[in-house]
DNA sequence: TTATCTGCAAACATTTTGCAGCGAG
DNA sequence: CTCGCTGCAAAATGTTTGCAGATAA
């Protein structure tokens, strides 16, 4: 069985963990990067990209992609408040929002299907107001 | 006020059309180009790009973006059923779910927000139960 | 006629990878 | 000591764009 090595504890490591654990957000990889870069840490991107790549398969971390395709990161709280966002696919403003129920009921109907431990992405994207006039 | 000019009706244009009518899942920019290719078409890569663009952003067209970043395009099926998939996150296997009110739920909040032409995607994942009992 | 569409190739942006050296365990 | 991690730059991927010529209206 090949189980995969346990990533080192390293200066590196410990200061994207620490970015992560200070903003709470979705960034980028990149933006995750500058970060550091701002903090006068030297980390370099393709190790940024590489933590923040192993960390979202250890499940320690979230992911999404964007509408242009870019990757979001942010620190993942297991458990926690969980909210989502409804985002503007035209000019990217975002809004936070509550959707009532939803953990439960996806918990109670995975488990009617035998699944655990679960997880859920909930995305709304749409124009709003401004872009939806902008828009013809 | 600028107003985009109506498409033209071009050869590609309507070759593209065909298959996407033909097809209804979604498949990326390439693989359509690939399914004109075969089709003995001369399309362009880059004029698929474009006219899938277009429609995409008339609402002719759904678009969705995979965790890996390319850009997925299916016709759009206004007011279609759309279903979601509870995925085990370890084996890959997913079974289509049911989720009741959402789509009513999600253009409803949006609206309250001033968005709209909704649209959302619902991920949720976990571990099957053979999986759960596999996983140490 | 004229503005849009097309095809090609070059440009782009984001992410991945090869490699030599560093450093955790 | 070993093997994974790092940084750099080069490569890969997916998509966009500039341009000159073809073509719908």
């Amino acid at each position: 069985m090949t189980s995969k090595p346990k990533p080192r504890q390293t200066r590196q490591r410990a200061e994207i963990l620490s970015a992560l654990a200070t903003a709470g957000d979705f960034r980028s990889a990149q933006q995750w990067h500058d970060v550091l870069r701002h903090e006068s840490s030297t980390v370099g991107l393709a190790t940024v990209y590489r933590a923040l790549q192993s960390l979202a398969e250890s499940g320690e971390v979230d992911a999404v992609v964007t509408d242009s395709g870019e990757t979001l990161y942010r620190r993942c709280e297991a458990g926690d408040e969980h909210h989502h966002h409804l985002r503007c696919r035209r000019c990217g403003a975002a809004e936070e929002i509550d959707v009532p129920d939803f953990e439960a009921w996806a918990t109670q109907l995975a488990a009617t299907h035998g699944y655990s431990s679960i997880d859920h992405t909930v995305e709304i994207t749409g124009l709003c107001g401004e872009c939806a006039k902008a828009t013809n």
